[in-house]
DNA sequence: CGCCTGTTTGATATGTTTCAATCGACGTGG
DNA sequence: CCACGTCGATTGAAACATATCAAACAGGCG
């Protein structure tokens, strides 16, 4: 591929502005009856940890589209997922995105050091979330031995993970990076408690590109091929069932 | 790009199965006097942080080509790089390549969570390092909050270079590329209080090929292009001026 | 039913890879 | 000191995977 050069000015993103305009605060729900303890943030922590840390957030509510944060603006809050979809990107000055990650329940966002977000995040179809000031979270996790100790655990995870990711742009072929990206999805799908094979696939065929470094188009013919070839099916373009599970995986691993 | 699948067995990667063969070991020399002192991890340390720090180290020396570790292996040791440079790469089955980072004096190596490492890596010609078993780290670390500290900030900032690199991959041109590349290595050389401009390039172009998502040829090709353009200029192979740094810039950022 | 938006499919263009050959630097041995 | 061999870098020609351009298709909704 490469070519970015010039898929460059099909969209300039001139997606809607939103920001924060959409976004709803509500109070915090509590953490005791929360649907992702245990896999977020807050699970390490025991019972009077979380109510001090429960105390400081509060929840956030966003529609598709709107943006929960922007690169290069000041990160004065951190998150965790409660429910729905995030993507994660960057933007290059003429407009081609690359998508870095998607956030799902109990996923983390904000383990950032410097003053300001390294990229954006946009909701893809409802999204819940609680949040917490940056700030609070610092004087928080100095306080808590267990609370630094998951932040350090998080991010080792996370610097696999983009590894992983980064052989997959760097080297896996188109079929390779789709089959690498429906198993991903199935794992963590299964990690947090949800069905792991008809496959949910929340976002659009664009977003799954700019995520694997490809098009919308060689996205969907590759779906297509692994249709064609038995590998998958699909009862609607957003919930994939994988039928040939070391077919699949033997694609993903290039072997 | 992508036709990763047919660069494939172009070599296996048989390469010289040295591992810690060559590998010697040393005492450790004393931290006051070390070259890499302020950028390293240890940076952060006051001076009997230091001391206990610095009595837990030994001295590794590494010929060129040498397997400092591997993927999959336990993670047994962390590392700090004084001298030299390293490759750090994930290898699929049939050979393919992916360096993920490259290190350079006052670099920390050990970051990881789990108990394998999540990637391999090999001296590029002569390295120095010093070395601390993981788990008097990790126990050091319960003591020394600033050592703490210290190490969740290099982790998330390997998280935002790796951020940067995944834009790369997925989204830029092979100029692109070669020009981030270029002025990357500078500005890490001038971070760490050598020449940047006359940048020194001491990996092959087959690393650098591997490092970009790119063949040794459409590296060298490059090169060639940038340099008809009077965008930089040789030396020799491993020692480039970067002359039109503007131009450099404005390429690297895709504008 | 018809619009709208996202997905799929087709035909063509192109950046990068692949295959192959030449060049250049460097070290070795006669 | 110069032929020779080696290994990495460079350059050329052709092949190819994916991008681009464009059109058809499908599902959801007013």
């Amino acid at each position: 591929m490469g070519a970015g050069q010039f898929m460059a000015l099909k969209a300039i993103r001139t997606g809607n502005q939103t920001k924060a305009q959409r976004r709803s605060m509500m109070d915090h729900q509590p953490c005791e009856t929360c649907a992702v303890r245990g896999i977020a943030v807050c699970g390490a922590l025991s019972r009077e940890e979380l109510d001090k840390f429960g105390a400081e957030m509060s929840d956030v509510r966003l529609q598709s589209g709107d943006t929960l944060i922007s690169e290069g603006d000041p990160e004065k809050h951190v998150f965790s997922v409660l429910s729905g979809c995030l993507k994660c990107y960057k933007l290059m000055p003429d407009g081609r995105r690359q998508i870095t990650g998607f956030l799902f329940p109990g996923d983390f966002l904000g383990l950032g050091k410097c003053e300001e977000n390294t990229f954006s995040a946009e909701a893809v179809g409802e999204v819940g979330l609680c949040r917490m000031e940056r700030t609070r979270l610092t004087s928080l996790s100095g306080e808590i031995p267990n609370l630094k100790h998951r932040l350090y655990d998080l991010a080792a995870e996370s610097l696999s993970e983009l590894q992983d990711h980064i052989l997959l742009l760097g080297r896996k072929t188109a079929q390779e990076r789709v089959a690498t990206f429906l198993l991903t999805l199935s794992k963590r799908a299964q990690l947090r408690g949800d069905i792991a094979n008809p496959v949910e696939i929340p976002m659009g065929r664009d977003d799954i590109g700019d995520f694997l470094g490809l098009t919308t188009e060689t996205v969907s013919r590759t779906f297509s091929r692994l249709r064609k070839a038995g590998i998958i099916g699909t009862d609607r373009d957003k919930r994939i069932q994988l039928i040939n599970m070391e077919e699949l995986e033997s694609l993903a691993e290039g072997a």
